[in-house]
DNA sequence: TCCATGTGTTCAGTATACTGAACATCTGTT
DNA sequence: AACAGATGTTCAGTATACTGAACACATGGA
């Protein structure tokens, strides 16, 4: 259930005030003072709940990275392809809110010890799925286990960070289903043939056309 | 993004443990400490915010119809086809939710005022409901106004009174996807052949089949 | 009948969320 | 250099959310 704005602490309304404002404008743009008026509250209690401006950040970048993991974690529910199913889920959660997206962009823009915490975190949990993805169908053995999770990373953050360049490119909004769910067709294959799972077949090159080529132009993503 | 327990005011949590606890024992056999207990309050924190026990149940009543009135409204934005939307997000959010499920099954099965006042709300979004598709698809003069929307209730609330003894009898799961759509598409053919929009056609039959009967048994709701 | 238990409700006291006005610092301008 | 404006931060004071212990009333059993 939803929770009316009304219902959020203040703590909560802050924070919420925060991930907006920041994903508008930015963290180094966006004053306390804005963010206690959009949160219809004082600037007094930025400090009260978080210390400083930069543990109000922290708070937010907490909250963006449990919203991940919650959705990583509740994966994974019967035997169905891992790789799919995670797929999905990262089209449904980024696809459903543009304020994710805008803060994840403008963080990941920023050069700072907290966005490059955030990005570390980011990997960390790319690791990890990697891990279960390997386990699950397999690696290959001369895949550098060290980038792969960035690879993935790029595939996955990619489109957030070049939204605004790539979208004047293209004839249709590349945060809904259909591009989202062409999107991640394309990252699963090229995941799957081209990281791990291809050497271990028995050769035989998969019934799947090897790259849509109608209406969309050739797809390069994170170059 | 959906709030945290410990972002919600003392209200909001009272509110939400009670639609639980209500959900799952009824009202009267829930005690105003429990609710409290539930949300890790005070029991004089009910009253404070409610003034009474029955103020509780109006605010969890008045929450759960300006949800379905909110997913109502955000209904209809493209030219799309009303009914089968309408159908998609009804069944959106009951299978999502199997505590709103329990919760308008238990208060339309007891006998009180507040249930009534309750399901007089339902009547009249389901008549308003029935109007918009009556302009959109044009209506029945023969049809009884006074009563189809509360064919269309019954329809959309029987499957929830009716889940604990119809479930047994069925081989999946009631309100999970298959189930739901399908659900779905039957009453949207019976809606749209049974109600209005069938007299003004050509006359010439529907190429869809006239009624599935592959695993499941002939389907009856709401006798 | 008289407990025992559980209920809805009350109330004084406390913790804390919250505010308004101020201070200190940094910026860019003149 | 001196100013104006905006910023991050502080703090005393106030509002209010919240608690614990009690009351009054039911119900059911000994």
């Amino acid at each position: 259930m939803e929770a009316s704005p009304s219902d959020l602490t203040g703590r909560a309304r802050l924070r919420a005030a925060a991930l907006r404002l920041f994903a508008q404008r930015g963290f180094a743009a966006t004053s306390a003072r804005a963010v206690a008026a959009e949160a219809g509250l004082s600037p007094a209690l930025v400090i009260h709940h978080f210390g400083s401006k930069e543990g109000l950040r922290a708070a937010v970048d907490e909250q963006v990275l449990a919203r991940l993991g919650a959705a990583l974690r509740e994966l994974d529910p019967g035997g169905g392809d891992l790789l799919e199913s995670l797929g999905e889920m990262s089209a449904r959660m980024f696809g459903a809110d543009p304020v994710l997206r805008g803060y994840l962009r403008r963080a990941l823009q920023e050069d700072s010890p907290a966005s490059a915490a955030l990005f570390g975190r980011l990997l960390e949990g790319a690791r990890t799925e990697l891990e279960r993805l390997v386990a699950a169908e397999g690696g290959r053995t001369d895949a550098d286990l060290q980038w792969a999770p960035f690879q993935m990373l790029c595939l996955i953050v990619g489109p957030l960070l070049l939204e605004p360049v790539m979208q004047p490119n293209l004839d249709q909004p590349m945060f809904e289903a259909p591009a989202l769910t062409r999107r991640s067709a394309a990252n699963q294959r090229l995941l799957r043939l081209g990281l791990f799972g291809a050497d271990q077949s028995t050769g035989a090159p998969d019934t799947a056309k090897p790259a849509g080529s109608d209406s969309l132009g050739g797809g390069r993503s994170c170059g």
